[in-house]
DNA sequence: CGACCGACCGAACGATCGTTCGGGTGGCGC
DNA sequence: GCGCCACCCGAACGATCGTTCGGTCGGTCG
């Protein structure tokens, strides 16, 4: 009999990011059954051994991305936290734990550039119950990142308004995303040099409440 | 006879910004020529008579955009020259032209979120032609901002490396443009919070060459 | 009035889309 | 030996894709 069902159990990583790779650059709805097959050196159906469907698949690169993300950003909170609990007055760990978690992202960034790409590249296309599941996934993530910054704001501006942290946690992921995004330059310098800057201008940022300007006009 | 040819010279632009709307939430190829006769409320054919073809419509979209992002840009950017060449030693008008190009930026990007979010998803399925012009366009635009970048770190922080001016102008767009791309939330401020926000980051944030950082490790 | 033109339409074209079906391997347990 | 199962294939399905064709309508100019 048939009854393929969901063979959603575990599909080939290698399998996975070629598949992404060729979505990153033609996006999901611009890259067909077909082209993937090709170039994974498979048959049409043949492809479908490994996942239920196109939308399944797009699912298993969301899921598979975000969640090494999130296991390596959870873990440095937790050894922060764990840190902290021993020391209660550390003023430092908290730029530490800054500079750590934009380390593991853009060095996860360098690494997976395809599968990232794809990320970015929206939640629509998916059922609701994997567009919610990714969804999930996500904020899971983007609350690391503003548990750290509001961990530096409450020492270094303490009295910062909710908002504002948010706000700014929210810039933070722009400088961190969007350096692979629009070209595909590699003349912007070593993930590290990226790092220092991003951490860098963040944080030296951060510390100046309202901005010390002069207006032209 | 018919000798449709192209029909560039000019499309309405409600037509342009509606076509947009639907593109930025389903992407160019999730988006097909029939949903976009259903709500621009025309017929399939018709549409064809505002534009030559799918990708063209993607081109003019761009292409407007683009301009009009560029000619703001290159008229601040002209002001301000004007300006140093009345009084040579301004130290204060660099930073105003950086806050002017950052505010000028997030107004537009706020008040035309759908057609920004399909300028930001990439150029590939245009033609070789199409694509060299809106790449030219989003150089020159680019080339704007890295030029106020530099004069400003030639003030605040003089003998800054060419490569670094560049990485941090690219750290900058970052702040700038991924603030409406994930998620549509207007959580976040308004388009002044957030000016004043990127603004103060990024200006700061440039002061220290090198960050004053703690190790963890 | 008749010629012309831009705006618009319904119907259809060939191509390509995601997916399914029936069958064919080769290896491992019994 | 036989049966099972993961893995893979060619061929086809209905649907939808971008685009084209021939024609209609309402105005405007001569």
């Amino acid at each position: 009999m048939s009854a393929p069902a969901r063979q959603v159990a575990h599909c080939p990583d290698d399998i996975l990011s070629q598949c992404a790779a060729l979505m990153a650059r033609q996006g999901y709805h611009g890259t067909s059954m077909r082209d993937l097959a090709r170039t994974t050196g498979r048959s049409l159906s043949g492809l479908y051994h490994h996942f239920a469907s196109k939308e399944d698949l797009l699912y298993l690169i969301n899921e598979r991305g975000f969640s090494s993300l999130l296991s390596n950003a959870e873990r440095l909170r937790d050894a922060y936290r764990a840190e902290v609990r021993r020391r209660p007055a550390g003023t430092s760990e908290v730029a530490g734990l800054l500079r750590d978690l934009i380390t593991a992202h853009v060095d996860y960034f360098s690494r997976h550039r395809s599968e990232m790409r794809v990320l970015m590249l929206g939640t629509q296309p998916m059922s609701p119950a994997h567009g919610e599941a990714v969804r999930r996934l996500k904020q899971r993530y983007s609350d690391v990142l503003s548990y750290a910054v509001s961990e530096y704001m409450a020492v270094y501006a303490p009295g910062t308004a909710r908002s504002e942290v948010e706000r700014k946690a929210w810039l933070l992921f722009g400088m961190m995303n969007w350096v692979f995004g629009w070209y595909a330059v590699d003349e912007l310098g070593s993930p590290r040099d990226l790092t220092t800057d991003i951490f860098g201008i963040f944080t030296q940022g951060c510390l100046a409440s309202s901005p010390v300007v002069t207006t032209s006009e």
